[in-house]
DNA sequence: TGTCCTATGTATAAAGC
DNA sequence: TGCTTTATACATAGGAC
């Protein structure tokens, strides 16, 4: 989309990655929101830029949720209903001499190694897993207490961008405690309303802000940051 | 971009909204993917299809890697050298009365509570977040356990979804134990070799297998899943 | 759902300020 | 350096299979 086709491949010159990295990063935020509110449904994304900027969006909830949950799907539906590991081990190792999975299968066979050493401390963490419910009344673990932290982190982080322009909170900014916390200016991809359900974050560690902070929050409307979801 | 603009609101029929989906989840996935490519970074993707089936994408590392290295960055730069929650949560609470935040704080306010309370618990986990190293010599917790068991677990979607084909491993397949993995075909988006470094998966749970797995991994050309990483 | 098709809306490569 | 403009490549809506 452009002048000219572009190759698909690393660009080297890096003022010219950093400038397509920002381009097409906004773009695929765009796009990600757009399905988001066009299908109603969870996107989470990451990306690091060149520099190692940090950019996340997420639809409603938190990226982090958006991964437990995705976690618990496959962990849920995967190991924990699968009493029989051993027979994936066995077929990968079995099949050592096949080409060009050597090398994947030596790594599988020494992290099978300790994937067994772990099953036990696993099954106990799985059990959490499973039956992870971001309620405070829940919270029995390490584990579990961070997942939620992450996503009282997140809900902070959230607040502290929506308020940052009203209140100020300089103290917090200035002394870097929070790194500046912008939201890209979605409005013209679409809905606005719709827009407000999601929020796009990106954080630059050790570095000054350049933008500012957009956005007034709104998820009182849908109530969508609660603990049950 | 079709014969019509399309209006940025939830579509309210099923049919075209889960179609809608199919299309435009591709299309993000192929950017990402592009993305990924000409800038080198990473990138990672999830994505609920309006009936629930997860699609992932991710450059290099798996999902959770990406994850846990944003999160790294995030919670060793913002949470642990910071000192004093306190002053957050005060100029969160001292604000109630600014007009559409008062949901949003009543929130914070319940939560923070939480957090207080699971400070103790966190800084235990930070700690461990902080020296978080997937080598297997430094496991010694339930939670790092699990971080790295899910790097363990994508190694193993990996290759079990390159080896499929191959070895037909269809005792676990057939039984569901571990859902098939579709690897979209990205040749067309560009630079195959580049794009053999990246994987996409999407997984539907409790039904059949629609697709063929398709890929020949080739990790072992860049020696990327690694446990030093 | 997957795919192909075409017309059209969008994203964006390059160039200009 | 970034923002705007322009021309062009690309993604995709609608429709049929």
């Amino acid at each position: 989309m452009g002048r000219n086709k572009i190759v698909m491949k690393k660009i080297e010159d890096p003022i010219s990655r950093q400038q397509l990295y920002s381009k097409r990063k906004d773009g695929i935020v765009k796009k990600s929101n757009e399905l988001a509110v066009l299908c109603d449904t969870d996107v989470a994304l990451l990306m690091f830029s060149p520099a190692g900027q940090v950019t996340s969006y997420s639809s409603k909830e938190s990226v982090e949720d958006i991964m437990v949950r995705a976690m618990n799907k496959s962990v849920n539906q995967r190991l924990i209903p699968n009493p029989n590991e051993q027979p994936l081990m066995q077929s990968l190792t079995q099949s050592k001499s096949e080409g060009k999975m050597v090398g994947k299968i030596a790594i599988a066979e020494a992290h099978g190694k300790k994937l067994n050493e772990l099953k036990e401390t696993l099954s106990e963490a799985q059990q959490k897993i499973r039956y992870y419910k971001p309620q405070v009344e829940n919270i029995s673990s390490v584990q579990e207490a961070d997942a939620y932290a992450q996503f009282l982190r997140s809900n902070m982080e959230q607040i502290q961008q929506s308020k940052a322009k009203l209140l100020a909170v300089q103290g917090f900014l200035q002394r870097n405690e929070y790194p500046m916390v912008n939201t890209e200016d979605m409005a013209a991809a679409g809905n606005e309303s719709s827009y407000l359900n999601a929020y796009c974050m990106t954080w630059t560690l050790n570095l000054p802000v350049e933008e500012e902070p957009v956005g007034d929050g709104s998820f009182e409307e849908t109530g969508r940051i609660t603990v049950e979801k």
